[in-house]
DNA sequence: GCTTGTATTAAACAGTTGTTTAAAATAATT
DNA sequence: AATTATTTTAAACAACTGTTTAATACAAGC
């Protein structure tokens, strides 16, 4: 026993460490140093147990998923037999609950935007396991509420147009943290303006249904 | 005359280059090397002329917004006589052309949207000459079609939606190159994404008008 | 032609990076 | 208890970072 505070194996430690600095860092702007500091071991400790930064990156990143599936499963919205509207309004205050969340283990989707953003080798298998899940469950809903004759392009275009209201409130944070932080306030606020994107979603695409 | 391309004197081919390198690496992972090197100019050059690789970046970047404004002018937007869908279809078309120029003179979009997801101390410049301004525009024109009862945190939320659809094409750019990229295939592409997200916002504040 | 001020250069600086090494400490096995 | 395997350590590595220096080249003004 070496440290006092090893009460989870060096391993562990050095994983959920690796999560928090690379979210807050980036992949290129964290440093092995900061984060061997922070876990309590020594620098050689990564190069050791993982094969190399990038090799602690790619688990990191894994692990972050894991941890996003287990705090907010999707089950609910998964269940075809709601109807797609209030699908809608619930995968979007689900995304946008996942997004804000800051607590100390919401930094995954820190981690997964700044991977969007600033894509590494890793993004490729980010895309697989965490992006077309979830682009698949919304083209559904999407279709449901459009009807079947719906064309394929405008379907897309209305995902991307229901994922970018979520996403600004990550992407763009910064801005919205200067200019009108009283939408992200607290709680109520968040959900307040999950429900907004729900509504203006909803409101656009029963336009495009009729057409 | 030491260096046969040296047509532009140093200064100038110093900050061009600068603009580039730092749309493609970012501010911290840009090295004053790699510029000098791209510039034809020597290592200790950028803090000869610029005192330092981080006064080089804060004027890279007010380069990049002056090109910004004269290659995408807002005027015609600005014309407070058109009808206010009419504003907002081009105010959308504007911005995305923008957002998506990926010509040699339009790495300024993404400057400015790596400052936005990553931000350094210069952000708050940008909020205060690029960002507020295309807000305060975009809020006029929302509160046009609203109404001048439409409670002023619905506007900034109707606000978010559409900056978010828009950005969606720049900050989530490597998805969309993977998933959908017939989406920004080319010119005409692009044009049909604008005015989907002018149809799919009208849609929504005209529901919201109604209220 | 000489002097003055500007521009450019190669070299070095001090600091940080990811990674490796080889020795020491600890744990597990026999 | 002795041997083997695993973990942890401090120190060094080579490569790279932004910045500084002091010498040189060049231009304009007199």
């Amino acid at each position: 026993m070496t440290q006092s505070t090893a009460v989870e194996p060096a391993f562990d430690r050095l994983l959920q460490v690796a999560v928090e600095v690379f979210a807050e860092c980036g992949f290129r702007e964290a440093t092995v140093r900061e984060i061997c500091s922070r876990a309590n071991v020594n620098v050689a400790s990564v190069n050791y147990y993982f094969r190399s930064k990038e090799a602690l990156y790619a688990q990191a990143l894994a692990f972050a998923f894991r941890e996003a599936n287990r705090l907010y499963p999707l089950d609910a919205i998964l269940d075809k037999g709601l109807p797609a509207e209030q699908r809608l309004t619930m995968f979007i205050g689900n995304f946008l609950h996942k997004l804000l969340d800051d607590s100390h283990l919401g930094l995954h989707s820190k981690l997964i935007a700044r991977e969007i953003a600033d894509p590494t080798k890793a993004l490729d298998e980010i895309i697989e396991t965490a992006i077309v899940p979830q682009f698949v469950l919304l083209v559904e809903i999407i279709q449901q509420i459009l009807g079947a004759s719906a064309e394929k392009l405008v379907v897309q275009r209305c995902l991307l147009s229901i994922f970018g209201q979520c996403l600004m409130f990550k992407h763009s944070r910064s801005i919205i943290d200067r200019l009108y932080p009283e939408l992200i306030a607290d709680e109520s606020a968040i959900q307040a303006s999950a429900e907004h994107i729900a509504q203006f979603s909803l409101a656009a695409l029963a336009r495009f249904a009729q057409q």
